[in-house]
DNA sequence: TTATTAAAAGACAAAAAGGTCTTTTAATAC
DNA sequence: GTATTAAAAGACCTTTTTGTCTTTTAATAA
């Protein structure tokens, strides 16, 4: 469904988001072993996400990744987008330029309906959100759950 | 949310069946230009759908490609997973690995609501199916359409 | 101010996806 | 048979995605 790129990025965020619920910053080592994702990718991925204003960090000793207050509630839908653009949210089904209830493709009605829930899905749920799912039902999303 | 080589795979043996509905065996070339895809590559497309049994064709002249009637009610998914594979039939919304109702990722529940859908969809339609579709509905899957 | 820590920047590389082209094989038409 | 038609086979190429690494910059600690 998501890019790889993509799941990093969410799983990443929400780490740093519970992370910093307990007022701690996370570096890119930190963050890259218990998301279980490559250390450099992981790199690059949280460089551009600070570059567009997703997180913010910290160089130097005790440095890290830290989420704003007021980027916290962003839905999950315009990371995505500025991840890997908006065709999932838009796109038809059989991949038609011109499909639309003018025109619809033999998929269209079924797959509109599919689309429609993704989008519902991300646009309603963001970073703190998952971060609470996370806290409130014995979590389980990286190593922390191996305890 | 489909790969390339999913969708032109998807529309072209719709078209495909759509034809032979007609007592007609598209070629290639046809084939490429109604479902607006690069010839070539759909040539590759259907050489492999061929080897794996899903159309049948014919070579020189007059030849073409062709559905055996036993295989147009295959579920579009069985298509879809010998192209693509699996993944977007039983991955995790997250990416990861073990995310499982003991050990759900923060997207668990919601993720998996959509991906039931998915399964739903493509396991209940059919190449025979979405060519009904396309003959009931005053159509519209490609440059037939433009009349 | 020097050492250390950690992110930023950006080059580089491997793999997968998407796409192109030439040659070969098999069918039909003559 | 030969010519023609059209798929099969397979080499090749481009772009995107995924991933790696080195060097630079900025912060803190001593």
């Amino acid at each position: 469904m998501f890019k790889k790129e993509t799941e990093y990025a969410l799983r990443g965020m929400v780490y740093i988001q519970l992370q910093n619920l307990k007022d701690r910053r996370p570096g890119v080592a930190e963050i890259a072993h218990e998301i279980e994702a490559p250390y450099f990718f992981t790199a690059k991925i949280f460089q551009r996400l600070a570059k567009q204003g997703f997180v913010k960090s910290m160089k130097g000793k005790g440095g890290g990744f830290f989420i704003e207050p007021e980027k916290k509630d962003l839905p999950l839908k315009e990371l995505i987008i500025a991840i890997e653009g908006e065709e999932l949210f838009v796109g038809c089904g059989f991949g038609l330029k011109n499909c639309d209830e003018e025109n619809p493709c033999p998929l269209h009605h079924q797959y509109g309906m599919i689309r429609d829930q993704i989008n519902k899905l991300v646009a309603g749920e963001t970073i703190q959100s998952l971060a609470q799912n996370t806290l409130n039902k014995t979590l389980a999303f990286s190593r922390d759950t191996e305890k």
